[in-house]
Order: C-alpha cells, then sequence, then structure tokens
RNA sequence: GGGCCUAUAGCUCAGUUGGUUAGAGCGCACGCCUGAUAAGCGUGAGGUCGAUAGUUCAAAUCUAUCUAGGCCCA
C-alpha cells in the first residue's frame, strides 16, 4: 500500500465555482450594481475624453427581441470598453412613445367605446400603455447586464421632449421648410378616414381589368403617326374610376415598345406584352401584324395624347416603376391615386388632381359621373369608354390582392389628401444632406452608398398624420382665408405651454386661447381661428432627439460620436435624425454610424411566427444566463446577419465553460501568492523561465490585438482572440505544463513563485479584456482575485500592452519547439494505441534529428522533458535512428523513439526516474520529491 | 421588380496585392488521465471555397449570370 502524498502538493485551491449557475448569480451581481451604483462611479471620468453613443429609441410596445437584445449588448460591449479605457462615455437609454401601433392597441381595447371616447382621454391610455411598456422593456434590458442611467432614460412623450419636438418643427416652420401639399393617402371611404400602412389588410378583390387607347395627338417629332385613323398608347388598368383623374402616360426608359397593326389600329405597346395584350384583347395571331420598328421608352418620352373623353392633354413620362410583369408596358398614371404615380407625378410637376371626396363620390369635376360612387362608376366608365370606341376588347373580370380596410373589411381607394411636408429641395436640404452623409463614418462602408442612394431619391418628406396619439402640428389657421399663423410670440407660447403641461395642452385649449387677446389675422384681419389636428409622423420625435437629449442633457455633448442601430435605420432613424438635424443646425448629428444585421434562425431565415423558428432571449435568459446571450453578440459577425440556433447556443456554452475554467485554474493556483509584490512592476524577469516569458509576451499580443478589435467594434475578433489564447496557448500548453512545476516545487520556491506571478498577471488582463463581453462572469471573478483592486471591476483600467515583455525571436523559437512537440505526441499517441504506454510520463523519448533543429533542440534539451510532459527525453543523431520508430510529418527529417521511461514511477510526482528508491525512508519518492518534503 | 448586402468543413471564424496538397478552434470519433474532475490532455476523420460560364500560365480570391438568404423599397 503506498503512501498518500496528495496532501503534499500544492493543488489548486478556490472557491470560485466551477459551474456557474449564471441564471441566479446574474441576478445577486444586479443587485451588486444596483446597490453599489457601479454605473454612475463610471461616470466619474475626465469629460474631456469623451464619447458619446446616442441611444437609438426602441418603440415602446411589446417585450423585446433578440434583435433588441443584439443592439443593446452591443452597445453596452462598447460603452464599457470606452469607460474602463478611460472614456466619459455615459449612456442614456431612450424610448419612442407616440405612434400607430399604441394607438392601435388602445382602440383595441376601448372597442366600441373608441367613437365616443374623446381625444384627451384616448391619448392618456396611450400614455399608460407606453408607460408600462418602458418599465417592461426597462427591466429586460437591465436583466441583460446592461449598464446605463436607467433611472433617467429619455422617453419621447416626456413634456420637455414633446416640446423640444414642437420647437424643433417651429424651427422647420420658421426656415420656410414646412409646406402643405397633396399626397395619396390609404383611404377608407366607408370609415371616412386615412388609413396607415399598418391599416391596411390585402384580400382578394374582383376588378374589371380594361385596355385603354390614348390617341397620341402630337407626336413631338418622336415617331410618325398613322394621322388618318390615328396611333395611340395602350393602357391597361384595373381601376376603370381612376381615369378620370389620369393625368399622363409612363414608360419605362429602357423597354422595347413596338408599332401594332391591328383590326383596332396602329397600337404602341411594350415589345414583350404585345402578344399578351392582343390576346387579352381577343385578337388572333393572324389579325394583327408588328412592325420591326421599336423605340426605347426614353424614345417616347414627351409625346402628347389626348384624354379619351376630357378636354385633356396628357403626356408620356419615363418611369423606373414600369413593370413587364402584366398590361402592356404603359402605365396609365393618376397622381392622385396612386403612390408610385405621386411620385413619377412630382418629377413632372402633374398636378396632383383628385376628383373624389372623402365618401369616395365623384365632385362635381367630372361631370357625367359627379356624385357616384367609385367602384360602382366603374361600369358606366366602361360603358363610356366602350361608346367611344377607345376600349380594346372587353372587360373582363379579375380576381387580385386589394387593400382593404382592416376594420369594415371593405376596399379601400387611394386618394390625395392634404398633407404637411418638409421640402428636401428648399434651403438645399437634399444637398446638404448628401455633404453630411460624406462626411460621416459609416460601418460598414456601405452604409454610405445605401443611405446616400437613399436620400438621394426620396421624396419630399410627408411630416403629417390623422391621428391621435403623438404630438399636434402645432400650427393655427385663419377660419375665413386659411392662411396660417406664422407669428414668433405665438410659436413661443405654445412651446412653453407644452414644456410646462405637455403636448395634450393642444387638444385641450381653444386656438384663441394661444393666441394674443384681440389677435387677427395678418392677411384678412378676421379674427377666428381653428387649430390644426394633424400629428406629427413619429420619425421626426425620434429625429430630433438629437436636439431633445444630446443637446439638451447635460450629460451629453453634441453632435455624438455613435449611433448604432440595425441596418433597416438606414432608411429610418438614421435618416429622419440626419434631415432634422441638417434642416436646422446644418450639420449631421452623428459623427460615425454603426450598423449591424438582423437575427435570423440557424439556416439564415428570418424568425416568423408562422414559421414558428423564434426564440426569445427572455427563454435562454431562464435556461442559459444573459451571460450567453452576450457572448452570443460578440461571438459572431453582426455586420452580417446573425445566426442563433440550439446548436449555436449549445457550441457557446461550451466555449463559455472553457473561458470560466481558464480563469479558475488561474484562481486556484495563485491563491497562495502574496499579491502585494506580484504587480508587473516587481516582477522579476531574471526569475522567470523562458516558458514564463512567454506566456507573458503571449498575452502581451493578446491585449494589443484585443485592443485594437474593441476599437474597431470587432467583437467577435475578441472573441476568437481571447478563446484561442485560452485553449491553446494557455490551458492545453502553458497550463499543461506548468502544473508540474505548480504543484510539486515547494511553495514558496522561486520557480513557483515566479509562474504564480505570470498567472496572477494573465487572470487580470484576461479577465478585464472580456469584462464589456462577459460583465457578469468578469465581476464574478474580480471579487475572487485576491488583493488590493477596485470595487468593481468597471472600475479599473482596461489593461495596457507592455512592450517591454514582448519578444519576438522567443516565440518564433517556441513555435519550432511547439511543432516538435506535435510529433512527439503523434508519436505518444501510436504507442498509446498499442497499449505500450497509457500516461505520457510512463514514456521516455528519444529524437533523431539533424540540421538547424537539432541545434535549437541542443540548447534545450534538459528542458524537454517539461516540455513534452514525459520522464525522460534525449537527443540523438538522425543516422541512429532504429527501425520502426515513428517518422515526422510537419518535420520530414525528424525520428521519435518512444520507450518505456527507465526507474520508477515516483508517487508523488508521478514522473518515472532511477532515483525513486533511493532514499530508505521514503522509497516512493524521486530524489527530487524527496528534497522538497525534507525541507 | 429595384437599391444595398451575404454565401469557405456540422458551428463560429482565418485566408495578405489571384501563385504550392484551403487553415483554426469548437463539435464529432477514438484514446489517455483521474492531482483544473459535471474538468484536463492527445490523435483522427470532416470542405469539388453556393452554382455555372468567362478572364488568366494560375481563381476561394477578378468579371458576368444564376440560386439561396437578409434589410429597405416597389
Amino acid at each position: 500500500m503506498s503512501k498518500d502524498y496528495k496532501d503534499t502538493l500544492n493543488l489548486p485551491q478556490t472557491g470560485f465555482p466551477m459551474k456557474a449557475n449564471l441564471a441566479n448569480k446574474e441576478k445577486e451581481l444586479l443587485e451588486f450594481w444596483e446597490t453599489g451604483a457601479i454605473y454612475k462611479k463610471m461616470q466619474d471620468r475626465d469629460r474631456t475624453k469623451s464619447f458619446i453613443l446616442h441611444d437609438g429609441p426602441p418603440y415602446a410596445n411589446g417585450h423585446i427581441h433578440l434583435g433588441h437584445t443584439l443592439n443593446k449588448v452591443l452597445k453596452d460591449m462598447i460603452v464599457k470598453y470606452k469607460t474602463m479605457k478611460g472614456h466619459y462615455a455615459p449612456y442614456i437609454p431612450g424610448w419612442d412613445c407616440h405612434g400607430l401601433p399604441i394607438e392601435h392597441q388602445v382602440d383595441k381595447k376601448l372597442g366600441s367605446k373608441k367613437a365616443h371616447t374623446a381625444v384627451t382621454d384616448k391619448r392618456k391610455l396611450c400614455r399608460e400603455y407606453a408607460e408600462r411598456f418602458v418599465e417592461i422593456q426597462r427591466d429586460e434590458f437591465k436583466r441583460l447586464g446592461v449598464f446605463g442611467d436607467w433611472d433617467d432614460p429619455y422617453i419621447t412623450m416626456k413634456y420637455a421632449y414633446e416640446a423640444s419636438i414642437v420647437r424643433e418643427f417651429h424651427a422647420f416652420v420658421r426656415k420656410g421648410l414646412v409646406y402643405r401639399g397633396k399626397k395619396p393617402v390609404h383611404w377608407c371611404p366607408t370609415c371616412v378616414t386615412a388609413l396607415a400602412e399598418a391599416e391596411v389588410e390585402h384580400a382578394d378583390k374582383v376588378s374589371p381589368s380594361i385596355y385603354v387607347k390614348f390617341r397620341i395627338k402630337n407626336p413631338e417629332g418622336r415617331i410618325t403617326v398613322d394621322e388618318e385613323k390615328g396611333t395611340s398608347f395602350v393602357i391597361w388598368t384595373t381601376t376603370p374610376w381612376t381615369l378620370p383623374a389620369n393625368m399622363a402616360l409612363a414608360v419605362h426608359p429602357e423597354f422595347r415598345y413596338n408599332r401594332v397593326k391591328s383590326p383596332a389600329g396602329e397600337l404602341i405597346i411594350a415589345r414583350d406584352l404585345t402578344k399578351d395584350c392582343m390576346e387579352k384583347a381577343g385578337y388572333s395571331e393572324d389579325e394583327y401584324s408588328v412592325s420591326d420598328e421599336t423605340w426605347t421608352g426614353a424614345d417616347l418620352e414627351g409625346i402628347t395624347c389626348s384624354h379619351p373623353w376630357i378636354d385633356r392633354e396628357v403626356k408620356t413620362i419615363a418611369g423606373e416603376h414600369v413593370t413587364l410583369e402584366q398590361g402592356t408596358g404603359i402605365v396609365h398614371t393618376a397622381p392622385g391615386h396612386g403612390e408610385e404615380d405621386f411620385v413619377v407625378g412630382l418629377r413632372y410637376g402633374l398636378d396632383v388632381y383628385t376628383p373624389v371626396n372623402d365618401r369616395g363620390l365623384f365632385t362635381e369635376d367630372v361631370e357625367e359621373f359627379a356624385g357616384q360612387y367609385v367602384f360602382k362608376a366603374n361600369n358606366e366608365i366602361i360603358k363610356k369608354i366602350k361608346g367611344l370606341g377607345v376600349l380594346l376588347g372587353d372587360a373582363q373580370d379579375v380576381s387580385h390582392s386589394y387593400p382593404h380596410c382592416w376594420r369594415c373589411k371593405k376596399p379601400v381607394i387611394f386618394r390625395a389628401t392634404e398633407q404637411w411636408f418638409v421640402s428636401m429641395e428648399k434651403n438645399d436640404l437634399r444637398k446638404k444632406a448628401l455633404e453630411e452623409i460624406k462626411k460621416t463614418e459609416w460601418i460598414p462602408g456601405w452604409g454610405r452608398e445605401r443611405i446616400y442612394g437613399m436620400v438621394e431619391k426620396r421624396p419630399d418628406w410627408c411630416l403629417s398624420r390623422q391621428r391621435s396619439w403623438g404630438v399636434p402640428i402645432t400650427l393655427i389657421r385663419c377660419g375665413k382665408c386659411g392662411e396660417y399663423v406664422n407669428n414668433e410670440s405665438v410659436m413661443d407660447t405654445i412651446e412653453k405651454e407644452v414644456q410646462t403641461s405637455g403636448a395634450d395642452v393642444w387638444f385641450e385649449k381653444t386656438a384663441e386661447q394661444f393666441l394674443p387677446e384681440g389677435y387677427t389675422c395678418t392677411h384678412c384681419d378676421a379674427d377666428e381661428f381653428s387649430k390644426e389636428t394633424d400629428i406629427l409622423d413619429v420619425w421626426f420625435d425620434s429625429g430630433v432627439s438629437h436636439a431633445a437629449v444630446v443637446e439638451a442633457d447635460e450629460r451629453l455633448s453634441a453632435p455624438a460620436d455613435l449611433y448604432l442601430e440595425g441596418s433597416d435605420q438606414h432608411r429610418g432613424w438614421f435618416q429622419s435624425s440626419l434631415l432634422a438635424s441638417v434642416g436646422t443646425r446644418g450639420r449631421a448629428p452623428y459623427r460615425a454610424v454603426l450598423t449591424h444585421g438582423f437575427v435570423v434562425d440557424g439556416k439564415g431565415k428570418k424568425m416568423s411566427k408562422s414559421l414558428g423558428n423564434v426564440i426569445s432571449p427572455q427563454d435562454l435568459t431562464n435556461r442559459h444566463g444573459a451571460e450567453i446571450l452576450r457572448l452570443w453578440s460578440s461571438s459572431a459577425d453582426y455586420r452580417e446577419d446573425m445566426r442563433i440556433s440550439n446548436e449555436i447556443i449549445a457550441r457557446l456554452v461550451d466555449a463559455y465553460r472553457k473561458i470560466r475554467n481558464t480563469c479558475r485554474f488561474l484562481l486556484g493556483n495563485i491563491h497562495d501568492l502574496d499579491t502585494l509584490s506580484s504587480d508587473m512592476s516587481t516582477l522579476k524577469i531574471d526569475d522567470l523561465q523562458e516558458i514564463d516569458r512567454l506566456a507573458l509576451s503571449q498575452l502581451q499580443n493578446l491585449i494589443k490585438k484585443v485592443t485594437l478589435s474593441y476599437e474597431t467594434y470587432a467583437f467577435y475578433e475578441v472573441y476568437h482572440a481571447v478563446y484561442k489564447f485560452c485553449i491553446i496557448d494557455m490551458s492545453s500548453f502553458y497550463f499543461d505544463i506548468l502544473k508540474d512545476r505548480l504543484y510539486t516545487f515547494r511553495a514558496d520556491s522561486k520557480e513557483r513563485r515566479a509562474s504564480q506571478q505570470v498567472l496572477y498577471n494573465i487572470l487580470i488582463s484576461l479577465t478585464k479584456m472580456v469584462a464589456p463581453i462577459l460583465s457578469f462572469t468578469a465581476e464574478e471573478i474580480w471579487r475572487y482575485i485576491p488583493g488590493e483592486k477596485e470595487k468593481s471591476i468597471f472600475l479599473s483600467d482596461f489593461p495596457e500592452a507592455n512592450e517591454a515583455l514582448v519578444d519576438s525571436e522567443l516565440e518564433k523559437t517556441w513555435e519550432t519547439l511547439s511543432i516538435i512537440r506535435n510529433e512527439v505526441n503523434r508519436a505518444l499517441e501510436l504507442k498509446r494505441k498499442e497499449k505500450f504506454i497509457g500516461n505520457a510520463l510512463e514514456a521516455k523519448v528519444t529524437i533523431y534529428i539533424g540540421g538547424e533543429k537539432r541545434e535549437l533542440l541542443k540548447k534545450y534539451e534538459k528542458k524537454l522533458p517539461e516540455l513534452f510532459i514525459v520522464s525522460s527525453a534525449g537527443l540523438r543523431d538522425r543516422a541512429e535512428a532504429p527501425e520502426g520508430a515513428y517518422q515526422g510529418m510537419e518535420i520530414e527529417d525528424i525520428v521519435v523513439h518512444v520507450e518505456k521511461a527507465d526507474g520508477s514511477k515516483c508517487q508523488r510526482c508521478w514522473n518515472w526516474d532511477v532515483s525513486v528508491g533511493d532514499q530508505e525512508d521514503d522509497p516512493e519518492l524521486c530524489n527530487r520529491c524527496y528534497r522538497v518534503l525534507a525541507d
């Protein structure tokens, strides 16, 4: 029975648990951060070195999803890194509270009571609804370990914020950028109301499909026409009732068009649709002929046609929206009744003509059909054009997807209504915005192209919404002449009222109450006024956060250093913020804009309830802890779409454990270290062995690499670099080799102490480096690290690389040694398979090698057993290599011979040695261990 | 349909200006250890670089088209 020497070893000791139990531990740490006011203390930094990341406000509706998680964690990692790097980096979270989705929810709850509910009461309900979700989301964000001023966030429905919105809107009015114009919107003639996109449902509807001829009146020299019988363009439509509002014919500039001679006369139709059109018009192939002559749409632009029955000249225009899917490649354009028609109409200065009233009846303008309901008038109109001989073939019923009202389920119409716009051209808003886009840093770089293209092409900004839950368009109009009051003191009054009482005041008071005593219209002298009832587009709300928050909040300063949101915000917040800021400040509100992709499932598909592939952050947090979500956020390249799946989570859990155990090993092996003398400054380089210096050198490289990656927001590079360091450089190499020294040497031996100092420094640096990502675990480790230190890891400084410790020569040498070690491992593995050995310590290794590598190994001959973790290792000439020994793979000219180690196994250090048995009082020990115990 | 973007082993990532048999870690398989132990170590098997065509002496890398997917529009 051999003696148990385990107690004589210096085995790792630590209370730091191997099993993280994150779901519970995280709550304890959150409590610690909260009561310790750690975020507040982090703000105690030099404000001249500030880094302002301005939060984009999520919408205060629903629980957070993985997209929110990714966004907030990315921001948090930046804020924590910047702070640890010595910056003043406050994070003021925000919420977007106004808008249709919340109003919808409230409407739903109100049900039939909606009609009798006053606007102000409804707004109150909306406010309560938003408040509730701000609370819910706040808790969910905090649960992720995201630091920020959660007690004092910015909220777009706070009175002060609402006043800022009004102020910024007035600034636009003052600069003359706001104008009133017409724009087609979805309109329900049954409910007599405008509908937002979200209030429109698509359903099948049967409509008449007709082809209509528009005779060319003047070809403007573009083409020749049949003077006698006439030449006509053919259009296709399923909404005959919009024909009275036809203002133009749109062709695609790049499509080919041709002349068709048919029984219905000479026609112009897109080449690729001729056959289809003729077929539908009821002509067989021998009844018509297509001439060889073709034109592009661009060739045909500017030709004057006559409206089929109204005395109106209709021109051909070019538009990219024209398609070859169906129809004739020539699009009947009624700017008052279609979004695309409207946009293209703006370019050509077409009248936004809408001879349809709010009940869907034709106005007096349309002589023959005045008073008729548009859908009913369809047949009358078809009859009319048939009588005129401009109907090609007959009307046919087609079933197609058509927008319907979500409430009454009846088909809706597009109808132009009066709206408020911000002009993109006045004051060169578009031009200036484009210039600012060029000056801003976009990460990734393609973000610039994307938003540039969008701003270049976008129409004027429609600011008004016919809704209740929002900030009102605070304009007053004369009841007599309709002119708007543009008066400084009136605007001031309104702004002040909103500041103290909120935007509700607009709905509570009369127009006169905002005007000075005895105020009369500057245009017509009338004294009756009415308030504008529309509210502002919610994008305007969040778009002015640069003014309402970044400029107004003493904690921040403008312009912000960074905006960070999903790539959908190129169209949303990045753009509304840009226009709001350029319009009034003449500059972008941000210096840099970083975008991330979307969260998709394991196959790269988007998550949706119908696909059933939705993964919730709440569920993952409960099962694995928020830390795994943080690690996930860092692990992949977020500039692309981020995949998440059970396998990905499983890999992350593994990776987490590995990093955690690496730190646990470090903690366990420095438990008896006097940390006061273990600072890097007091580190005695001379006491270190080469492998210790190698580890330190690798650590410096890691610090440099990780710092660079954080600076470029490439967190996945941090993740990979740290992970590789833990596994390759530390766990399987340095630590594995070091165990003998740590465990079996005298506890206070110079050699062991030196390695402990190295481990201590690695631990501190490593923990700090992962803190922005693995915040919970880093804080937990921090508490177990012995010695004097800051109360929280987030109050400490990020590690700096010490160039004096970098030794590239040494690294190169050890890289070669490492390759040789791989060869030895292969040789050992073969012997293990043969059951010749089990543990490598049972082996004695002889290396047969020549050349430079032999010279190198010669220098390290004494260290080879330690490096290979075998009991003994020798070096011989290549020529002496025995038959059948292992031949190198990576290194060709190396042979590794494995034999049983000489002597017997020391029961303490487990090395095989000939000295075992020499000592009579402890015959199971080798001389080295005997001496250690003797001291 | 348009604009922007993506596509390398089961997973997450490397692959410098086109230049040898495309790399890493994890996972997997097999094994060792039982003194980091719901740990640790080793070895090994995995890829026609989304597809096709082209440029080139040479392409994962350049070009075009297509396919699949994402965001934003329509």
